[in-house]
DNA sequence: GTATTATTTAATAAACCTATTAAATAGATT
DNA sequence: AATCTATTTAATAGGTTTATTAAATAATAC
């Protein structure tokens, strides 16, 4: 009855975070959640009944954390400049935690859509409502002058294709240069300040 | 003896490409490919032995298709802001050709990282030494005062970004949107002009 | 027309996969 | 201690998968 998850069924949950995340959901077997966990096959489906319902757990989560950096607001007393380099900076960080976000984020969905739909049910029109509201705000810069003509569609558009790459590219990148860990991590730190000025530039009227 | 691919063979590549690029390496199989042309299932590994060596025909031949539409150079009539925006449109068309690719390309070397490697061998040193070029027709620029301190890395980076969003993310926002394939299509060449717009700006000096 | 070679099929081995079952163990309750 | 419940395991059914084999058919040569 209680609603505390048990260590096993938190462990099982995490080593199935992880793999679903390295190498997605058909390539990632319950046998091999197990291997991870170390315990029995059965036990993943004792707690979480099917592969399915197990993925559905992970993937609602993570989606909210993507889309979360992206629409959340605040730091009212900021001006707009200011405002958006910190949605920009903090959508980039919270890739950086979890950089394997991006590509699991768009393959999934690509090799099967349906998630996409259950997602929609789930976060209902909040993202509607942020994106009205940053719409204004943005609206109302462009009447000041401040910024040329540009839809929050776009801008955000630039925004993640922007801050994705660096991580969409690390497997190919690492293979391909061989660049150390601490090299990557400072390249990825100049692309995130070199997004900011990108999109900043591009914002002028 | 014949290097003359057979009616057969080629109808099982075409399969193979469409599914694979469609459902990635791991997702399709060998029987499903024998099933979308038509054969038996033996005749795939027939005329290609194994899922692997078929899946890396076809995999070489598309990343030369991507790498390519980026390293191409010509049009040396043309003055650097016009070569610029001819490589950045081309690009972009060519993945709009083949829509699936920078998934595609992006999943597979990530679950297969080793598929990098022997890529690496094919291509040789080519993209490097036309790599270079491009830094200096780059440097060229940035000396006589008309482009900001700069590498082609990030050029490219910056490039490959914006132009692979719509089609990394077309799943995604058809499914929300119901967007219809005409008003994507248009949503896509409005894109890709204000990929060569944001790429001109940041640019400047 | 028969022999020879190439293509295609049906059948199947061996390895995996998910999900379920019954049995074993551990933990809590009285 | 005995009973009840929750957790964990071993075993396995019923699928799928890749790859190989031998047999059947088609094509070519002599």
């Amino acid at each position: 009855m209680s609603e505390e998850k048990t260590d096993m069924e938190f462990a099982i949950l995490k080593a199935a975070t992880k793999l679903f995340l390295e190498k997605g959901f058909k390539a990632t077997s319950t046998t091999e959640i197990a291997k991870e966990v170390g315990c029995n096959q059965a036990l993943v489906h004792y707690y979480y009944r099917t592969k399915d319902k197990l993925f559905d757990a992970i993937f609602e989560k993570k989606i909210m954390v993507f889309i979360g950096s992206l629409l959340k607001i605040g730091h009212e007393e900021l001006s707009f400049e200011e405002k958006l380099t910190k949605k920009i900076e903090s959508h980039f960080d919270v890739i950086k935690e979890d950089p394997r976000l991006p590509l699991f984020f768009f393959s999934e969905i690509n090799s099967n859509p349906k998630r996409m739909e259950s997602i929609k049910e789930i976060i209902g029109d909040l993202p509607q409502m942020v994106l009205a509201q940053m719409q204004k705000e943005l609206d109302e810069e462009i009447a000041k002058g401040n910024v040329r003509q540009m839809t929050v569609h776009d801008l955000l558009m630039t925004i993640v294709s922007l801050n994705i790459i660096v991580f969409l590219a690390e497997p190919m990148f690492k293979t391909i240069t061989k660049i150390s860990d601490e090299d990557f991590s400072k390249l990825q730190e100049r692309r995130k300040k070199e997004n900011v000025e990108i999109i900043l530039r591009s914002l002028k009227p």
